[in-house]
DNA sequence: GATGAATGAGCTTTCATTCAT
DNA sequence: TATGAATGAAAGCTCATTCAT
């Protein structure tokens, strides 16, 4: 069995490091090269010689978080879903969103780096595409509806689901990290069955 | 009756449509401010005794769409509330999006720019802070105060609600116009409904 | 009788002063005409108008100073010397330092400039050489041969001699308002005398 | 014997001496740093790697020459008058001369915008009073009483005396070299005596 | 006469990138 | 492989000067 990743030596590892730091804190172009070699204790040359520009050093930050995040719907949930390993599609979502929770939080500033560059860099958004468009969309469509077929997910279109889906759980994310990282803010093991039950219910009571 | 606003010649504004164009197009830290200046046919020294500086041309986009979009917050929607106008918040939710609807899409690269710099720009963090912060928060609070003790809204700490109601609209925008532009998207008409829909009943059918 | 002086205008006097302020405060190079035009509360046209170019201004301030310190020489001093009004010449340097001294105590920010911008300006270069160099070096020069041939001077180079004489009260002035302009001075009164003192004798005691 | 002098590459000595000649020759705020690159024959940006900004480079100028003039008062100067190696005053202002003439006349560009600047650059004025202020100001005053003790000076104040003592190098220095350079000069052999003749009795005869 | 908006050349400085060591 | 001196294009910004009002 090989591994799959290219080793990385100590001083990639560095630069990748002090690059996501900064980049996800300035903003990519806000950010400069001879910044990222300083924190990273490497010579700017260095930088150049591994990732050949700075726009590749972005792509190696970005490009393997949407493989982590994207290759096991792909490989697993799709699966696990048709073996009826989640009955109730709640246990879907907590699921997914379980299953992604460490990395996210582990790896926050490389995602904040994703949402924030994507509008600006066409390279990045063919690769978020090509990621979600070829493979996911269809196959999350496919959960949909299968879900709406047993009757547990109300009949609309499925980009709505889908949006409405993802937005309740990045929202928490980026208003946690992003916008407001400094206020005080409950306990996380709750948040999860919190997203899930506003998706059950909304926050309305109806009439 | 006197205009409040403080009058801009054309070339003001010819640099003010220039930039934010580009800005929304290709960041703040990714403009060039002789490509603005070329865009909006005027000399590079123009742009700046005017905003003085790359920032303040920044702020003079960001600071009057904070102002427009909360103002009427403060003047009218508590008051119309409490004078028992809105029976039913999706009456005081729709009325606030109807409100809005408008300005906003008449402005997305603007909404767009606030978005993509408030985490880039304490300034811009401090005025969001400041405009939102200080009155309005605690005022949508006291709605929702008021719509729970009615029964018309789940028992969850207000900032959930929130939370919740505003990136219902905001990932709507969002997904809208900052990352898709190009998809091919539903008669915007209905999309006020189904955001209320949404919140009323979430999207998954209980068990 | 005509006033030779050119009428001037409240405007002109206000640029010329606020310029007078801020050349000698920061020099010529490094004061702009904005800020002169702020100092002056003037519009920035209404400089050009009436002094055409920033080195005009700088002429304007400049030349009138080398007309009031040098013409006097021209017509009074060598005259009053030949009518043997000074016996000494002691007398004669007593005199010509009171003549002028409450003219420069007024208008030291002018010398200051005189003094640092010569250099460079050849336009100011010129003007002084020409209203030194062509009649009073040789007007001086008189005058130092008649108190030699008195038996009153040194027999030096009368360069050297005028050079010593200028410096000895040039290097008070400098002193005193350019270089250390904030320390403790003794009453200015005595200075004459003390000048006219070491010229006398110098500061070493004879072995 | 280690060099304690930081290693200068050829680039930055040619950087070095070509804002040299130009800040003397039009003044710090009169020369651009692209004249500087270009006289020096290296890209702008090389001058900023090296002296991070303008003022940078000017310090880098002048500092040391401060140093170099005065450092040898502290360790040697003092000294050698207490060990009465100089008998009397016109010995000591004589060796303090010859000390320092030939890198005066080898560095007069660096002296020239030393005594042009320091008006203009509070850093250079603190950086001359910390120099000249702290130790060398009381030094000179231990030595000027030890020769009033001696009755080889007159009892003027001390300041009085090192000023004219200064001034009597310096004008001579400066009327040589910066005003009227082109002017035909003595001998510079006999310079020094000259000055020391006019300390010891001035230029007038006594009546 | 007086204004100040407008200019565009030129300023200091930063930047991503290269290359000899 | 790693360096960091060097580059020069381009950045943000300032400037003296002009001109329509």
């Amino acid at each position: 069995m090989t591994n799959k990743e290219p080793k990385l030596t100590k001083k990639q590892i560095a630069i990748l490091e002090a690059a996501t730091d900064l980049f996800a804190e300035k903003g990519y172009a806000g950010t400069s090269t001879s910044e990222i070699a300083n924190k990273a204790e490497v010579a700017e040359g260095t930088i150049f010689k591994h990732f050949k520009s700075k726009k590749g050093l972005l792509l190696a930050i970005v490009s393997p978080m949407m493989v982590k995040l994207v290759a096991p719907m792909i490989k697993n949930d799709l699966n696990k879903v048709l073996d009826q390993e989640y009955e109730y599609i709640q246990d879907f979502i907590r699921a997914m969103i379980e299953n992604r929770k460490e990395y996210i939080q582990n790896n926050l500033p490389m995602l904040k780096i994703l949402v924030q560059e994507i509008p600006f860099h066409p390279e990045l958004k063919e690769q978020f595409i090509e990621y979600i468009g070829k493979d996911i969309f269809d196959r999350l469509k496919e959960i949909i509806k299968y879900y709406q077929d047993k009757g547990q997910l109300v009949d609309m279109k499925a980009e709505v689901i889908m949006r409405t889906v993802a937005t309740s759980i990045l929202s928490y994310i980026v208003a946690r990290y992003v916008f407001l990282p400094e206020a005080n803010w409950d306990e996380e093991e709750v948040e999860t069955e919190r997203i899930i039950q506003i998706l059950e219910s909304g926050v309305i009571q109806k009439k």
